[in-house]
DNA sequence: ATATTATTTTAGGCTTGTCTAAAATAATAT
DNA sequence: ATATTATTTTAGACAAGCCTAAAATAATAT
């Protein structure tokens, strides 16, 4: 019915979209899904044909309603596995990214409710991104970037970049959690890096990794 | 690397040579990956230049160790994905072998260990059959078809054919299971169907059934 | 030993998803 | 308003995995 690239694509629009509706750009998507514009041109057509995304010419594509659930319910399983690898298998949180990749394509219904209920109907991720539900309704975290905050302010960790591996680990090392209160000491104007406080230990963070920090707003 | 139908392909070489040495012939592997005899012929080329198969024209194709090595890990995690949807997410075993056709495609070694470990490192999958170790071993269990056996025998059951949900809906009701004792009353010759006692019940089982229940030799 | 039949392989073609190079269009600068 | 640049699309090609029809080979029957 739908293919793994077919739903791989329409993830990766999902996401460029922050599931707004700004139209996708045939470039943005080609270097989300590391590929070439052309190549994201001809899928762009197949897409289209199937109703699963609006495409004008030239000005990029919009998911329709029936592509936005297909790219919610890969978005569902890809967070239910995650939970499942870290929750009951152990993994720690910077390992169950590329594994998610690969289950989030298992077709079964079945399969995604019982995990569900297995895992007692989680609300979000080891990452604390929103798990959608059943029905494709997904709770948008009200979420900024730790970097946008001003000295002074403090706010709890909401959520964390989830793909790369490295920075969990290093978030990890220093505590960063969802759940975890962060309080900003300082800011460099300069360079946008930042001194920050959690369970009362300091850090100097980049701006690479305070963007990378979603904070509630 | 190795595409998920190659690594089809080459599960569906090692059940047909009954993890013997006889070759498989193009028309058997054709019935059998539910394809063209032509198509076989394509990938059979494809598998034996990587050196997964040996492969003499028109006598048929066996596995090398290299290439048996692919098959018994993708039956490893065939039985252990089957082994958890029963024991850890309360699937009944009449609707496992679907769903882990897909999961034993899914690559990763990590998740695989974790999961052997999370199962409690189980021997045997829902339907008896074994399930290979890390390293590719596996115990070849002495078993034979129900069918074979004569009036007056009885017998532990060790494993039902996985394949079929209708079938295993049938044993599940008549308390078929392995583990079980069967004892053959009586034995019709001209039909192969026999009459049994399981649990202290007596059934009538088509030829048919009978050669899909094993029991041990 | 030869003819018939069954099996397997080859030839050529199709779809999916990718690529590079060239052409078309849109955005920006002068 | 026009020229330059950036972006997107088209054209043409390729690998994987499948197909049908035809040719080649092996097995079997006479
Ligand atoms: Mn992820
Ligand atoms: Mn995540
Ligand atoms: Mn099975
Ligand atoms: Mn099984």
């Amino acid at each position: 019915m739908i293919s793994l690239a077919e739903e791989n694509y329409l993830k990766s629009i999902y996401h460029l979209s922050q599931a707004g509706s700004k139209s996708v750009l045939t470039n943005e998507l080609a270097e989300a899904m590391n590929t070439k514009a052309a190549s994201v041109t001809d899928m762009i057509k197949k897409l289209s044909t199937k109703e699963f995304i609006s495409y004008e010419k030239y000005y990029g594509v919009n998911l329709t309603a029936k592509g936005k659930a297909v790219a919610l319910s890969v978005i569902r399983k890809h967070r239910l596995w995650e939970t499942f690898l870290v929750e009951k298998l152990a993994f720690s949180w910077d390992e169950v990214h590329e594994v998610a990749e690969q289950l989030e394509h298992i077709q079964s219904k079945r399969l995604i409710e019982k995990l569900d209920e297995y895992l007692g109907f989680p609300k979000v991720d080891p990452h604390g991104d929103p798990i959608p539900d059943n029905n494709g309704k997904i709770k948008a975290l009200q979420q900024v970037m730790l970097a946008t905050l001003k000295p002074g302010a403090d706010s709890t960790i909401v959520a964390v970049r989830d793909s790369d591996s490295h920075l969990l680990k290093y978030l990890d090392k220093i505590g960063a959690r969802p759940g975890k209160i962060i309080k900003v000491i300082e800011r460099e104007e300069y360079d946008g890096s930042m001194e920050v406080s959690i369970n009362n230990q300091r850090f100097f963070l980049s701006k690479e990794v305070s963007e990378n920090i979603l904070v509630n707003a």
